[in-house]
DNA sequence: TTTAATGCAAACGCTTTGCAAGATG
DNA sequence: CATCTTGCAAAGCGTTTGCATTAAA
């Protein structure tokens, strides 16, 4: 999958600009293999000298959620994550309420699920999130 | 189930105390058959003449998500969501991205998703979210 | 009478926005 | 050269908190 090309099109067919912030953005993403936050990509921009705004960072995310290069998502209460949305089929967080640990799971049953929901209601399922809580394996040992 | 025996021993334990604002909370959630959000909360308090600051609503519901009477969840980025935790067993919403329905609907297969995970990663599942986007019935004729 | 809860307004943290300066097509 | 994008700092918005006052146990 050519995402950079994917990230061009979109911006050429809404006339947005190719910049060099959204690029570099789109390849630091890239590289990350694990959700983020915006903060998390400032600072690893910074770190390699690549000056980009906070403001920036957030514009481009919405551009980036837009044209279904990145998934954004929220887990618990109040952490929002990104993801990239291609390369993975992982949407499904296990969060430990103990340690806070975030462990990534996938079960294709859950499409089975959206099937049966579809049908029910006469709807199309474009996405979905998954997030599941509660005590990991070391929590539950060092616990007791 | 007796929610206010529940609530009332939760405070006994914590040395919390019973006060008219947070039993007057617990009984207007009790009648709100639906998910709500604090202000909405505070709306239906106001409109009777019951006077409680939005900061109590915020502290009362963070004890009735802590003794399990109320469940918090947050939809799509950025809508949060409280709704009972008894009285039902939806916990999966679908929500319209075209007109922003709410359908709330039940899947027991989660549970069987849930165990499998367990099982896995030797872990304690206590609670999930589980959202899904699309477009609904409706949109799908209007958008045509 | 001790301890906790309330309301208020200020603070918070993350996100968004208005605007002037600069870059893209 | 018209239009879009950037960075900055200010504003927004929902939520949380410090503090003085009031109420529960």
């Amino acid at each position: 999958m050519d995402i950079a090309k994917v990230f061009s099109e979109y911006l050429k067919k809404h006339s947005f600009k190719i910049t060099p912030e959204r690029v570099t953005i789109l390849n630091e993403i890239n590289r990350i293999n694990q959700h983020f936050d915006p903060d998390t990509l400032l600072f690893k921009l910074k770190n390699q000298n690549m000056k980009v705004s906070r403001a920036t960072i957030y514009r481009t995310l919405d551009l980036l959620v837009d044209c279904g290069l990145v998934m954004k998502n929220v887990l618990g209460n109040s952490t929002i994550l990104y993801e990239k949305k291609y390369d993975t089929q992982i949407h499904d967080h296990f969060l430990c309420l103990s340690c806070g640990i975030i462990i990534e799971f996938f079960d294709s049953d859950l499409k089975k699920i959206h099937q049966k929901l579809s049908k029910m209601h006469n709807l199309s399922v474009t996405d979905y999130t998954h997030q599941v809580f509660g005590v990991c394996g070391k929590c539950k040992v060092e616990n007791e």
